[in-house]
DNA sequence: AAATGCATTTCAATCGATTTTTGAAATGCA
DNA sequence: TGCATTTCAAAAATCGATTGAAATGCATTT
């Protein structure tokens, strides 16, 4: 800066000012250092400004689903969801910070924060560290989850309204006159335990004898689903005749499964899915499922832990969640 | 740093010696500073410390295939790819910063380098910016990318060895006595051309006579793909009886397509896809591909890139290919 | 007892920006 | 012409670390 002080014959400061545009500086003389600081491809060293301001403008996403392990999940929605987050950011002049599954404890989090690398944090996924990530939030910490919480959830929690996701697949189900469901999902996470209450609920709020059957999903992927499945089949009398699976590729695997079992969808089992990937309406059969609109979601992620850092409350918000009524 | 250096009744330079773990410090006022550090909670300001170190141990990342637009690539192979990159990093405790697709021009790019954001970048999927990128890098910026290159080719490219994965679907097609082949994809981009020729290649090599038949899928979702071909399905008069598709989400909306237009799959048609995702195993029915391993792929990537800064030349690389025969 | 060598530690300068304070020139008004 | 204001730019302090040079302390040698 002091080279282009220089050049631009004015000094230090009032380069300064006229590269972050203060009204304390003859707009004459401001167009001029611009002039000269671009011809010189001059860029403000933003280790430099970052140090005095105490603000680095940046945003610390924890993506937990990204892992080589077998248990990530490669669902395209959380792609939508980084989409929503990166552009909004990015419009916001913000930098993103991806962090490795491997920093993801709390003293790394924190770790980030005190070494002023980043502002703030976005959680996609809490998981099952809701413990941890109340006392980050409790500790005073800019945070905003993806996810589901309750009324006591110290942290601004945006996600998909997975109550309502779950009354939804029982209605359906109960239209098609279905009676035995089962509910294919890992209920200790608080979403898909949300999305079992609605299901439950839904049932509930019919006359009907309905018996609900709870199937423990703990991976995430294609290749888990499909063995639970098989393995599931092996063990069963009868059938269930409805299938709410906790994501898409869950479904796919169920059907698959089902179908070589000589069981057939949607014949002898309703199946509904969970997301809407762009594969679930091409798959034979196309799948029955649950929209919802991460995209918007990581936009509102985003809006929210930015008026947090400007002390602006945020609030919590349910994605809504429609049916998209296909074959199965 | 000078809070630590009075409660722990030394110099700051002896305390940011201790941190750094250097051999000029005795060994018992180390784990004294050390103690002390850990117990106030603190951590070395990184804005500060890249200011004077002129280095920042964060690596930009471009993903250009995230995108809200339909154009964007969800194959769940880029997961893996920014998996092995984003591990790799983390055991080198270096950062990563990803880049909106919003920030991919070379303006942005030189602006992150000279305001000292980041050390060097990753490019995933070079695209169309192949003359941006060589540009980049003869200015001396190091990077590395994600995609395929030519002899001339100015930066580290690694990517598929879609030459051969090109022939390995030709060879499979022979085998298979097929003889009308149809290309789907976009052989503007590098990686698809080389597939393309690779495909040409088999056919040449083989004394039969092979048609080939370009169809140029200009975007990457499900949806558009299966609009091509049911578009083309309308304009052919003998359809072919070998496809091979630029991906495997490409792969099965053509399936879906000839399917739904009386064609069968396998017996009529034979089709390979590329990438070998989860799903493609139980895509009824199950997918013959092409696999690679983006993960490593993605390590491959981060090492080249840290060597490139620390002065030692990366060497560009072709990721092997095998097909997975199953079905199709 | 003085000199030498070595292991530690401290001093002071530096990285590149921002901001408060200060100062000089220009303007307005009596 | 003289004094009070207003504009605009410059000086200097600051953010929080790192590092080469200088200083200190202690043991060993002569």
């Amino acid at each position: 800066m002091d080279e282009i002080a220089r050049l631009a014959e004015v000094s230090k400061p009032t380069v300064s000012r006229a590269l972050s545009d203060s009204p304390l500086v003859n707009p004459a003389t401001k167009q001029h250092v611009l002039a000269v600081a671009k011809a010189h491809g001059y860029a403000v060293n933003r280790n430099a400004q970052n140090l005095r301001n105490k603000r680095t403008n940046t945003i610390a996403v924890s993506l937990d689903f990204l892992s080589h392990k077998k248990n990530h999940i490669s669902d395209p929605f959380i792609f939508d969801l980084l989409a929503g987050v990166s552009e909004a950011l990015g419009e916001l002049n913000q930098d993103l910070l991806l962090c490795a599954p491997i920093h993801n404890d709390t003293d790394a989090f924190q770790q980030i924060l005190s070494s002023k690398v980043a502002d703030g944090f976005i959680v996609l996924g809490q998981g099952h560290r809701e413990q941890m990530l109340g006392d980050f939030a409790r500790g005073g910490a800019p945070l905003v989850v993806w996810g589901a919480g309750t009324d006591e959830t110290p942290y601004c929690v945006i996600g998909s309204d997975n109550f309502a996701g779950g009354q939804l697949a029982g209605k359906y189900f109960l239209e098609k006159g279905r009676s035995r469901f089962l509910f294919a999902g890992d209920t200790t996470y608080r979403e898909i335990s949300l999305r079992r209450a609605g299901l439950q609920q839904a049932a509930d709020d019919s006359e009907r004898s309905i018996s609900i059957h709870d199937l423990a999903a703990s991976q995430f992927s294609f290749e888990s689903a499909f063995d639970l499945a098989n393995n599931y089949l092996q063990t069963i009398d009868e059938p269930p005749d409805a299938i709410f699976a906790f994501s898409d590729t869950a479904a796919m695997a169920f059907i698959r499964a089902f179908r070589d079992h000589g069981i057939s969808v949607p014949e002898d089992v309703s199946v509904v899915g969970y997301n809407d990937i762009p594969s679930a309406a091409y798959f034979s059969p196309p799948i029955t499922t649950i929209r919802q609109d991460p995209y918007q979601a990581g936009r509102l992620l985003v809006s929210n832990l930015v008026n947090m850092l400007e002390g602006i409350a945020p609030v919590s918000a349910k994605i809504k969640t429609e049916l998209i009524v296909r074959e199965t």
